[in-house]
DNA sequence: CTGAAAGCGCTTACAG
DNA sequence: CTGAAAGCGCTTACAG
């Protein structure tokens, strides 16, 4: 179809005005529920659009008013159902607002990022929601600063200040997980990591010292996983024979979880009563594991819908300050913790 | 901001052009890296877009051009990693091409679809990527047709003819299923359904059906199951408790499988050696459950690279004929299946 | 409450 | 290869 074909079809709000016999001014005031139009003029144009079918032309409108409804959306994983739980929450909580999501995946690299930050300028989103990916430069949000972008980041946060962030308490869910597991007499308790390094990351991880800490335990006791299956069978092993001998493992992420218990599974070993595993974040997948997973909720949902608010927020009072939404964890006690064993 | 404020500091076409003293035209030339500019100039004309922080205005260049460069995508329910990963394949597909993605969660309603539909058309979106809900009418694809709004359905499919689909032969899967299945000696084999019906439904319906009736297998023991979990702890029992003592059972999803597979460790059935079960789609699911689960592939990130491509070419020839691309399945053998046992 | 005019930032013919 | 003019479809002051 040739941009002249299209052309010679399209009905515009002159067309609607001439037939509803008013100015273009009183046509467009009707499409924006201005009160000052009176009912029979609002009628006799509403009749005239649907006569014509009429399409407003947001791109248009847009043009003229300087804001195109449009929210860019950043995440560095989109094939994760966490991040996926996040983009819902975004998107359910802007589509109330009128506004729309325009996303893009950074697929965790910096160079990609930049590019999808440029290329949404250019499209003139009103906000982003950046998920930034671990190793952005802090430089990157005082350049959307200048550009007069405004910049939310969620779940990740590359600077402490200068920015908007919708976040988790990651360090008061690891407080939780190793209560939870003090509480049923662990005393040495491994730490499960694995994947980009990022403030998420640093957060799970400093708030799992800090926690173990606080209680006189020692924090030392890590094992590198990787993030996402096939795993390694011998993951089990490396803790069993640990000089430490743990009795439990808190890990970074549920699928993380998951897949030691298999581990611990293959290698004979009761998850439960003979290894205690706690999850991060509640997915789907802590249900549905045997034994369930034990698992720090972080709602991802939630933390999306916070992030819209604060952009809608930001959009209506752009000199306001910085905020930083917080939401706190849950610890879902299931199946994967037990008692610690007696040990001789 | 006021619009004001905001447009005071936008730097246009037209200062580019005087900064480098050529013509607004030529600035446009440039953009565009048409082959008619001569070097010095472009090199000019560079410089000045760097000089002044010129961001390219895609809305104003749309509208005269009467293209947004910018896709609909409409998914069922974003929070399903099978649908995060079709849109993680069109979302790369697309950007390839320069294209950007208007993401938008109909959330298995009609009336959102409908919504969605009417507010992209607004947004001037070039084309629309549609999995449609169940229960979608049949005329929805003629009226987008009578918008002249470029529609390519994905996975599902609302009527057999007048649109692309870019989808799965469901019922390919299903014989593949079936065939593995009887291989290893099952003869009763449930089918474990549930969720809305749609096309994707129906079709696997039918393909389970037609293949076990071409084994001479009866198709009729078939058990209703939850989408997701919670899970009902008897689904195990109804099946082991069934007149037609089925050995194997193959399920609508990763995720019914893995539930029922935990449904019948809970009963003391080794799943495996002591009853079947077959997932679809080869989600992460299936590497991670234990027993890890015999499924059948469905690469829902290929089927989005697939329906991206259609509707690029839809929209570089506009009257070509409609076009329905079907990928073929995979059956992946795990740990959920193994030989019949042997019946008294 | 309604109308005529200008302008948002670009591209598209049309001349040269 | 470059320039001057018109126009994409809307909203925004400004009059009345």
């Amino acid at each position: 179809m040739t941009s002249e074909q299209r052309r010679a079809r399209r009905v515009t709000l002159l067309d609607v005005a001439r037939e509803a016999e008013v100015s273009r001014a009183t046509a467009s005031l009707v499409i924006r529920k201005s009160p000052l139009v009176a009912d029979e003029t609002r009628r006799r144009v509403e009749a005239a659009m649907d006569r014509l079918g009429y399409v407003y032309n947001m791109g248009a409108a847009g043009m003229r008013a300087a804001r195109s409804n449009t929210v860019g959306v950043i995440v560095p994983n989109l094939a994760n159902p966490f991040f996926a739980e996040m983009l819902a929450g975004i998107e359910q909580a802007l589509e109330g607002a009128g506004m729309v999501v325009v996303l893009a995946n950074s697929r965790e690299a910096p160079a990609n990022q930049e590019t999808i930050l440029r290329r949404m300028r250019e499209r003139g989103v009103d906000g982003v929601i950046l998920c930034p990916v671990a190793g952005t430069r802090p430089a990157l949000l005082g350049k959307a600063a200048g550009w007069k972008l405004p910049v939310v980041q969620a779940l990740r946060h590359v600077s402490e200040s200068e920015c908007d962030y919708a976040g988790v308490d990651y360090a008061g869910g690891m407080r939780q997980a190793v209560e939870h597991l003090r509480a049923l007499g662990h005393r040495s308790i491994a730490f499960g990591t694995g994947g980009p390094v990022h403030s998420a990351y640093r957060e799970r991880l400093a708030g799992f010292c800090a926690a173990m800490e606080a209680r006189g335990l020692d924090p030392g006791v890590t094992i590198e996983l990787p993030v996402a299956p096939p795993f390694p069978p011998e993951a089990a092993r490396r803790l069993i024979d640990h000089p430490a001998r743990p009795t439990a493992a808190i890990c970074f992420s549920d699928v993380m979880a998951a897949c030691l218990a298999n581990s611990f599974a293959d290698a004979g070993v009761a998850v439960g009563a003979g290894f205690s595993i706690v999850g991060f974040d509640d997915l789907a997948v802590a249900e549905m594991a045997r034994p369930r997973l034990t698992s720090v909720a972080t709602f991802p949902g939630e933390v999306g819908e916070a992030a819209a608010r604060l952009l809608l927020s930001r959009l209506e009072s752009p000199e306001r300050g910085d905020r930083r939404l917080i939401s706190l964890t849950r610890l879902v006690a299931r199946d994967s913790t037990a008692a610690a064993p007696a040990r001789d």
